[in-house]
DNA sequence: GCCATTTGACCTTG
DNA sequence: CAAGGTCAAATGGC
């Protein structure tokens, strides 16, 4: 029975690989040869099936190897002999399971400033949705501190989270505490956003609302400045600035699914080689690659390309840590046109 | 009725 | 064991 389960997954591995391969062959023929009917996009649509095909073998061996690590932990619980193991339910095992984890998430702490000197910049809004689960009164801090995840955390099993706690000497300075990395497809809305915001600036196009980005509540902050937590690299940050690939020619739900494969796996793999893997690669020009592939070839694309290389700089130079790129590369993205949507509501930020 | 927030209890971590 | 972090029932707004 197991044994036609793993034959099964063997089989689809394969296949997956070896279509992976033969698309590679066609892209290569279509690449050398250079013909007129090798267009931009039949390049870019044979580049996402590739990606696409190693990306659901990946997510196979991720699958796998959850699945291993889960037989290993249930063998550790059958071993135990403490009470508590003997009545514990799905959930506690669950939550036990999750909570092992906890500290091997990246995490990394950013203060902003709500008003800067010349009014109003940033967005306290990352561009990401959260949804509040707690609040706690922290000892030797005068604010509560609350505690978000992201909202898509059940549908999409998004574990990103983070805590925000108001300044004890400054009540205008922010902390927030992100934890873990965003595997639901806001991050993809966020490129489509800003996309669309550089697009529109291009053209000499006014706002359209509808393109704006998911955002439940609009403050203007400044970030000052960001400290890592369980990094041993600026990588984990700066990952962010990866786009995922994007299909153009695929459905938008095999979109997503990229993209959610792409980010939970950076997450799985966070989590397994935090200690010894990251820690390893400190070079940091690997922290200002771009994959080509990952942008559009169109000349659009290459416009992005240089945008991001200009924010990357620019986020490098103003702080001497890091910055939360999620942040950043919206907040640089919103410069061009402020909508400041002010005032805004303290107390639902920091109620207590 | 659905969804987000609040809040006390419980769990994990150091 | 204390403090931080999360859960989940209760509550409120739309």
């Amino acid at each position: 029975m197991e044994g036609n389960i793993i034959k099964n997954e063997y089989i689809s591995l394969m296949n997956e690989l070896i279509q992976g391969k033969e698309l590679a062959k066609q892209l290569c023929n279509h690449v050398v040869s250079s013909s007129p009917s090798s267009s931009l996009e039949t390049n870019e649509f044979l580049i996402d099936k590739i990606l696409s095909s190693y990306e659901k073998v990946l997510n196979m061996l991720n699958l796998v190897s959850n699945v291993e690590d889960t037989k290993t932990n249930s063998g550790n619980m059958m071993m135990d002999e403490s009470p508590k193991s003997e009545v514990m339910d799905n959930n506690e095992f669950r939550h036990k399971d999750v909570s092992k984890k906890r500290k091997n998430i990246p995490r990394w702490t950013e203060q902003v400033n709500i008003f800067s000197r010349t009014g109003l910049e940033g967005s306290l809004d990352d561009g990401y949705s959260w949804r509040k689960y707690g609040q706690k009164d922290i000892l030797g801090a005068k604010f509560p501190r609350g505690y978000y995840r992201c909202t898509y955390r059940n549908v999409q099993g998004c574990l990103a989270t983070k805590h925000v706690q108001r300044s004890d000497e400054d009540p205008t300075i922010i902390e927030v505490t992100y934890r873990g990395r965003h595997t639901c497809t806001q991050a993809k809305h966020l490129k489509k956003a800003s996309k669309v915001k550089i697009g529109l600036e291009e053209n000499q196009l006014h706002n359209d609302p509808k393109n704006e980005p998911q955002q439940e509540k609009m403050v203007q902050f400044q970030p000052l400045e960001a400290n890592t937590e369980n990094l041993d690299t600026k990588e984990d940050i700066f990952s962010w600035f990866c786009f995922p690939s994007s299909s153009n020619n695929g459905s938008e739900n095999e979109d997503n699914n990229n993209i959610l494969s792409n980010t939970m796996m950076e997450n799985h793999l966070m989590e397994r080689f935090s200690d010894s893997f990251i820690s390893q690669s400190t070079s940091e020009s690997s922290l200002f690659c771009l994959p080509q592939c990952h942008l559009n070839n169109t000349g659009f694309g290459q416009h992005m390309q240089t945008l991001e290389s200009d924010i990357i700089e620019i986020v490098c130079e103003s702080n001497s840590v890091t910055n939360s790129p999620a942040l950043d590369l919206d907040m640089l993205l919103e410069k061009g046109d402020f909508d400041t949507d002010f005032p805004f509501n303290f107390s639902e930020y920091f109620s207590s």
